[in-house]
DNA sequence: AACTTACATTTGTATAAACAAATATACACT
DNA sequence: AGTGTATATTTGTTTATACAAATGTAAGTT
C-alpha cells in the first residue's frame, strides 16, 4: 500500500504534517533502495520478505496466515506471492496433513542460497542508512517511531543471524 | 511502491534493522488510517495529494511534470491519476496556448469543495498521530528522519492553511 | 525549410494490489 | 450422520503500478 502526500508549494508546514511527509519519504526513500538492489535477483521487495519469514522458521514450515501475519503490509496476497516463489523453485508448498485446511510453506536450498547472495548487500544497505545517525539517535528514531504510532515499545523480536 | 520487510521470529534485531522496520510499519499504518478517511469520499490517496498540490498552486495551473515532481512517489502515472480526477470533475484539463506540449491542469470548484471537506478530517487525524509525541519530540523525530535519509534539514516549504 | 535533439505528455502492456466472494476443511452440537 | 459455524486458503475481478515505447511539440542547427 504505497501513499502519497501533499509535497507542495509555498508556506511552512507545521510539525504534525511535516513529521508524515518525512515518514512517507523516508519509506519511499528505502523502498526505492531496497527495490534497487533486489532487482538483479528478478524477486520483489515483498517476496523478498516471504523469504525471509520462511528462513527465520529455521525450517519449520509456515503455513499462509502466519507468513501474512509478519509481512508488515498485511493487504497483499500471499497466495499468489507464494505461487511467484515457488515457480522460482524458492520454496515449496503442501497441504497440511494434521490439518489438511493448511499449507505447510518452506524455503528451498536454492531460496536459501539466494538470501546468502543478499544478505551482505542488504545489511551494507541497512548500515549505510544507519550511519548517517549515532547509535543513541538511530535507537531514539526507534522510539519515537513506536511512540509515534502509539505502540507499546518492546525489544522487537526477529529472525536475526540472517 | 509500497514495501515489505521481514518481522519474524526469533533473534533480537540491531538497531540499523529495527529502524527500517519501524519506518515502514509507521508509513503502513499512516496509509491503512488515511485510506480509511478518503475511502467515503471515493478519492485514493495519490488522488488526494494531487488536489492539494492543485490547490496549494493558488488558481496558477499546474502542468504534469510539476505535479509529478511534488508528488513523493514519483513512479505512478500521473495522466491517469489525472484522467481519475477529470471523469469527477474535480479538476480541469487544458493544453497551455503557450506551450502547445504542456497541460495546464486546474482545480475546480468541486475539487476545492471536497478538500475543504476533508481538511478537517486530515487536520484531525494528524494532531491524533502527533499528540502521542511532546511538540520538541516531533521536531527531534523530524530531524532524525531527515539526517537518515542524509538529507540537508531545511524548512520544508509547503502548501498551508490548507 | 529540412534535420536533429530535447522536452512534455500519453499510451501500451505486463505485473501487482485491493477487496469481495467462493471453496474446502475442521470442529462443535444436536 | 446432519447442520451450523469457524478457520484457512484460493479465486475472480477491478483498479493501480511500473516501465518502455510512442506521440506530438518546440527549439536549435545547417
Amino acid at each position: 500500500m504505497s501513499v502519497a502526500y501533499f509535497h507542495s508549494s509555498t508556506t511552512v508546514l507545521e510539525s504534525s504534517k511535516r513529521v508524515i511527509i518525512n515518514i512517507l519519504a523516508t519509506q519511499n526513500f528505502i523502498a526505492e533502495r531496497l527495490n534497487e538492489i533486489l532487482k538483479p535477483f528478478e524477486i520483489s521487495a515483498e517476496q523478498f520478505n516471504v523469504l525471509r519469514i520462511l528462513r527465520g522458521q529455521k525450517g519449520k514450515p509456515c503455513n499462509m496466515f502466519l507468513i501474512q501475519e509478519r509481512m508488515i503490509s498485511k493487504t497483499s496476497n500471499t497466495t499468489r506471492l507464494v505461487d511467484k516463489l515457488l515457480l522460482k523453485n524458492l520454496v515449496t508448498r503442501n497441504v497440511c496433513p494434521a490439518n489438511r485446511r493448511k499449507i505447510e510453506v518452506l524455503i528451498t536450498s536454492k531460496g536459501l542460497a539466494l538470501l546468502t547472495i543478499l544478505d551482505p548487500k542488504i545489511i551494507e544497505f541497512e548500515n549505510s542508512l544507519a550511519d548517517n545517525l549515532s547509535g543513541s539517535d538511530l535507537d531514539l528514531l526507534i522510539d519515537l517511531l513506536e511512540k509515534y504510532r502509539n505502540e507499546i515499545p518492546k525489544n522487537i523480536e526477529n529472525e536475526h543471524n540472517n
